[in-house]
DNA sequence: CTGTTAGCGCATTCAT
DNA sequence: ATGAATGCGCTAACAG
């Protein structure tokens, strides 16, 4: 088997105790022998073994990442930014992949909760609050992300998807467009019902009435983008700009307008949200909002090691977060591109 | 803190041991105590203490996946797999990212080993094969997937690039085409190499000479992909059909043939490796050779899954396979969609 | 079938 | 500054 540090306490002729605080660091041994200890361990090949760290201190140095999916841009980039944030402090990523189901989010849960992870960022279902709460109670700090849970009073760092789609309607507006049709996630997440509501309020704001037609909201997934870009450019006065504020949607509008041989933006302009190299790749350049995933990312990691160590610190209380669970936002970005064209001219049709 | 086995032993009034076997299946307890101690332990709620069992056990539940990123459709559905493969039979899956860099990937090598993962399956550089010897050494073991690494002799899960690229390059000779352009990876991986030979071996076979110029092999990114195809076009003789046998490399691709107005497949055919939705929603629908990333990832599951029982059950000798490092091939799949046309009428040009 | 005993490898308290 | 002793929670002999 490996060697553990007893065989370099022996290798050392020092007990296990002085070896431990030898190696452990904090300088609790002689200038010395740590010299000595972390030569010999090095040459032993002396690695510690963190599931016996684990009993001892009660951490696990493992860290949960509860997503719905990795075919999501935004899941991708998360997951990348987490682990490499993770690996940098010292943790290890227990990535879970619950595909939007609360069943299985709930397992998963629970398994993460056996193995002890040291904390945990979920993009929570909303369906297993008393769950996370739970975890909270046992001392594991939660941060949701992306998606608020509201059965349960949690740390949260959210996009800011009611200014992000505000700033992309308001830009279609400045170019012109009047008539705009959104294609939206479901409206029972968090960012489903904060980018319609943007959208409202850029609306409204520029005294264009909202038209119930324009609107789409469906499932995450590229066939909601073909039926509503159908349903759309069917209407008996189609809109001119189209904006897609449902990610996955994006591949079935494409699909949709290329099979219709509409030109963007020369025939339909067309903004997406969340960033992805596919639209920048493709031609025309698809302008985006870009909702920050990356950062989004590392904001939950600061906070969640924020509590982490602020729990082994000083032991205090039940972890809770005494001032009630702060929500932070991380502001979208306009990404302007080709696919939208302005409509002035237009004006002189009149 | 949370309810241990002790606390359900004292509840029922029996010994830990007895809780444990009681709990622990194998039926080493009589029926009734197990199904009492099993509704205490429910009322209580007690989750049994992986770490703990780990220490005493020696197995974490605990499977590292190692792979470059999640940009890549195929390691995005491995990694996708792969977790989903682990819990559904009991294991977590340590998720580590080391962008295809030597470094990173012996940095985490050695933090999955510290973690004392049941297993691991990793996409290796082929710069770590000592590495990953140690750690099969250790009694840890290893499962290549997608590349070889040939400095260690270690089960390996790899694609049928050879068949694959041969069966692509095939179906564009049979389209009539006789100058392919081929878009490949880097020489010094196995995939690289794999897919060049069997695009030569096509051609050979066709009795079609070998051109040089017709192919391109560089860094898995879309930069690649638009840097070939620009000289390829610009070619005296351009091709009249593309094999982007580097995934990345097609979007580099698409928006060259997008900016040079080129249409597919009439102007040129185009044919792509490894699937993913966006290249059955574009329009035309691009036609790929499916190198298969998800029986990838579950034969890879299968393999370590297979030989981490069986190092448990008999715990024999030094967990070496003794027959030796076997290798697997999961067969690639031709998925012809839009992008490819024949060239058959051209015949008569002579 | 069940209770008793003994560690797994380490960090930590208490002595020295 | 160091050594000896204790226990984290659990499983696995070993007895009865």
């Amino acid at each position: 088997m490996s060697v553990t540090l007893k065989d370099v306490a022996e290798a050392a002729r020092v007990s296990v105790s002085t070896a431990s605080r030898a190696l452990g660091g904090g300088g609790l041994a002689s200038e010395r022998t740590q010299q000595r200890l972390l030569r010999i361990a090095g040459e032993l090949g002396y690695r510690p073994n963190t599931i016996a760290r684990g009993l001892k201190t009660g951490q696990s140095r493992l860290v949960g990442l509860l997503i719905h999916n990795l075919a999501n841009a935004s899941f991708q980039v998360m997951a990348e930014v987490v682990q490499a944030r993770l690996k940098a402090l010292g943790y290890q990523m227990l990535l879970c992949i619950a595909g939007d189901d609360p069943q299985q989010e709930s397992d998963m849960l629970g398994t993460l909760a056996d193995h002890r992870v040291d904390g945990l960022i979920v993009v929570p279902t909303g369906r297993n609050g008393a769950r996370l709460a739970q975890l909270e109670a046992g001392d594991i700090p939660v941060v949701c992300v992306v998606r608020r849970d509201d059965e349960a009073e949690l740390e949260t760092v959210l996009a800011d998807d009611p200014q992000g789609a505000y700033a992309g309607t308001r830009y279609l507006i400045g170019l012109g467009h009047r008539r705009i049709g959104l294609i939206v996630g479901r409206q029972d997440t968090t960012s489903g019902r904060e980018r319609l509501s943007g959208y409202i309020r850029a609306l409204r704001e520029a005294d264009i009435a909202v038209d119930e037609a324009l609107i789409h909201a469906g499932r995450y997934e590229p066939e909601t983008g073909a039926v509503a870009c159908r349903k759309l450019l069917d209407l008996a006065t189609p809109p001119t700009a189209l904006f897609v504020a449902n990610h996955e949607s994006a591949l079935g509008v494409l699909r949709v307008t290329a099979e219709r041989r509409l030109s963007i933006p020369d025939d339909l302009s067309l903004l997406c949200y969340e960033d992805t190299p596919w639209f920048e790749w493709h031609r025309p350049a698809i302008s985006v909002v870009d909702n920050g995933a990356r950062d989004l990312a590392n904001l939950a990691v600061d906070r969640l090691l924020h509590r982490i160590e602020a729990r082994n610190g000083h032991n205090a209380g039940n972890g809770h977060n005494a001032e009630g669970a702060r929500e932070y936002r991380v502001g979208a970005r306009l990404v302007k591109r080709d696919s939208c064209r302005s409509l002035a001219p237009q004006a002189s049709e009149a």
